[in-house]
RNA sequence: UGGCCAGUGGUGUAAUGGUAACACUCCAGAUUUUGGUUCUGUCAUUCUUGGUUCGACUCCAGGCUGGCCAACCA
């Protein structure tokens, strides 16, 4: 019996994903001392993404729960594409999402020489060759998927020539594009990438961190498992497109190293979201063609993106749980994101007031200069978080949609002859609405019950609808910018011949407008988080200051009437 | 006509030879000074065919479907 429960509460608690089990096993064998060493290896060439962020929260995620390390790795192997602002802006994303990689900042390229002399190694083993072919050629003779390749003439160059064709690369004797180091192994392998993959290419730009140092440059597969093995990392986790390049990598290893050690390469399904794209080639369009404003706009699924949105590191730590880790390719729907950080921000977020589309209440019976302070509760899912007043007077704005002159079943809110909350203030009835000569409605004119103040019903009395409000005279102008998903489609590549994702853009997924706000939000700061109630969250954009206050939607709140009224 | 990987509700992830679980979504209801939150309930013969077994999501074989691989990108 008691056996048996313990056993259950294991069996909870288990549900190891694979990885996990793979490292659990490894540990279980003593591989590697029983050391458990991850890495974030991204390429500084663009700002992070949602997707990143799972690879973040996966591999110091494993570090943590085995008492391991994860090094944060540049992989800067091509100084055509990287830049040091990318560098900058990665180092500050995998910080904020709370990765922390201590002293151990590395970067592909602080291995160049050991790199360099590992590539002599191959060519003295006669594991490597330079070869003269252009890029056609190469690709020609590659063959393909289905078909063998044929070797390169300059396969069988002798060993002396090689180093010393090799030395004069490096030496800047050549220029780009004439020749490259490549790996000799086998033409016909099924398996392009042991077709002779190349090595080393001479690129005559600076690089962000070894400057002119060197013209010629490592491939990404020449340098990456190296790298995992420089620094002694045990399980090597990547993307499912790497899964064909593991073969090379234990290829290079096999040759270059005799030691038992050796980093174990683990491949997972990507993440893919619906409404947006993931790819770095296309946020960068995306970028540099202004059809957004650069790599924080909060349309961006980048994690600064979602940063300036309104997302925490706590939401989208929850939600790379949640998505979960295995092999098969998925679409995770962005409901699912947004659920995320609803369930945090419902408990974090401050409630407050705030009309976006602003309809003028007169409250005919209340005093004409009267001003009343309303206690308003900050947080009702948390009682630590106290309360603040509201003002109220007798010219107030509501939301349009919180009013209709004839309105449909189950229309709980105002309507002529109809009582509804005015919420922390009181009861309140409609009587008259107020139209220009275009039968527009003006303004609505209602009675308030005094005993009600506080938004109690001292009598029993029920109201259906309680409304949020703001008092004409004490509220604040403001900013807002409400963001929507950035495509119409939920899988944005997919569209008509002749188009691209482009054409999915969602024409409006910014909307700026005015609201109106209570004054309890005058001094809101950069990042500051809210719900606006009954509306949505919202959190001040970076670009707020005091004159001009400015709220980003987060996400709305969920919608029930909304629901109802499509379906209707 | 190649190689590698993967197929479990609408979506994602579990169950690792003992009779399909959890989360999101959807729908229905309860509660509510946010049509929010919270709570309850409904939703699957595990791609397919055959085999092994007392017993198969799980093991084996064939088929089907999807993804990846032919950059001097990563």
């Amino acid at each position: 019996m008691e056996e048996n429960s313990l056993n259950e509460k294991e069996d909870i608690k288990k549900s190891l994903n694979f990885i996990e089990q793979i490292i659990e096993e490894d540990l279980q064998n003593g591989k590697n001392e029983n050391r458990v060493h991850t890495r974030f290896p991204p390429e500084p060439n663009g700002y992070l993404h949602i997707g990143h962020a799972k690879s973040i929260c996966l591999n110091y995620g494993l570090a943590k729960r085995y008492n391991g390390k994860m090094n944060l790795r540049f992989d800067d192997t091509n100084p055509a594409k990287e830049e040091t602002e990318y560098v900058e802006a990665i180092k500050e994303d995998v910080k904020w999402l709370g990765a922390d990689w201590e002293d151990r900042e590395f970067y592909a390229s602080d291995y160049f020489e050991q790199l360099y002399q590992w590539a002599i190694v191959l060519i003295k083993k006669g594991f490597a060759y330079v070869c003269e072919l252009n890029a056609e050629q190469i690709a020609e003779m590659k063959g393909t998927p289905t078909r063998p390749g044929t070797a390169s003439p300059y396969r069988e160059r002798a060993t002396e020539e090689n180093l010393m064709l090799f030395a004069r690369m490096r030496a800047g004797e050549f220029e780009e594009n004439t020749k490259i180091l490549r790996a000799k192994i086998d033409m016909e392998s099924p398996n392009m990438q042991m077709r002779d993959p190349i090595l080393y290419r001479i690129i005559k730009k600076e690089h962000h961190r070894t400057g002119n140092k060197w013209c010629i440059y490592p491939m990404y597969d020449f340098a990456h498992g190296q790298s995992d093995y420089i620094e002694g990392i045990t399980h090597s986790i990547c993307t499912l497109e790497f899964e064909v390049h593991r073969p090379l990598y234990n290829w290079f290893l096999e040759k270059l190293v005799k030691t038992p050690y050796k980093p174990r390469q683990i491949e997972f399904a990507r993440l893919n979201l619906s409404y947006t794209v993931m790819s770095k080639r296309k946020l960068l369009e995306l970028v540099q063609k202004n059809y957004v404003n650069g790599w924080t706009d909060p349309r961006m699924p980048t994690i600064s993106g979602l940063r300036r949105r309104g997302y925490t590191p706590e939401a989208i730590r929850m939600f790379a749980e949640k998505v979960g880790i295995a092999k098969r390719d998925n679409l995770i729907d962005l409901g699912l994101l947004e659920f995320c950080i609803r369930e945090d921000l419902n408990k974090k977020a401050q409630r407050a007031m705030a009309v976006m589309n602003p309809l003028k209440v007169v409250i005919t019976n209340y005093d004409d200069t009267l001003t009343e302070y309303l206690e308003a509760i900050n947080n009702p899912e948390d009682v630590e978080a106290g309360t603040h007043d509201v003002p109220f007077s007798k010219i107030l704005y509501i939301e349009q949609e919180d009013f209709m002159e004839t309105p449909p079943k189950k229309y709980f809110r105002l309507s002529p002859g109809n009582e509804v909350r005015l919420r922390y203030a009181y009861f309140i009835k409609c009587n008259e609405v107020v139209k220009d000569e275009n039968n527009q409605i003006l303004e609505i004119h209602c009675t308030y019950d005094p005993a009600s103040k506080g938004g109690k019903s001292p009598d029993g009395r029920k109201v259906k609808s309680t409304i949020h409000w703001v008092s004409q005279q004490h509220a604040i102008k403001a900013e807002a910018r409400l963001y929507d998903r950035l495509f119409l489609a939920e899988v944005p590549d997919k569209t008509e011949d002749g188009t691209d994702y482009k054409a999915n853009l969602n024409p409006d997924s910014l909307i700026i407008k005015d609201c109106y706000v209570e004054p309890y939000l005058r001094n809101a700061k950069s990042g500051d988080k809210f719900q606006f109630e009954r509306i949505a969250y919202f959190c001040v954009d970076p670009e707020s200051n005091e004159d001009k206050l400015i709220f980003n939607r987060t996400v709305t709140l969920k919608d029930t009437w909304a629901k109802i009224n499509n379906n209707e």
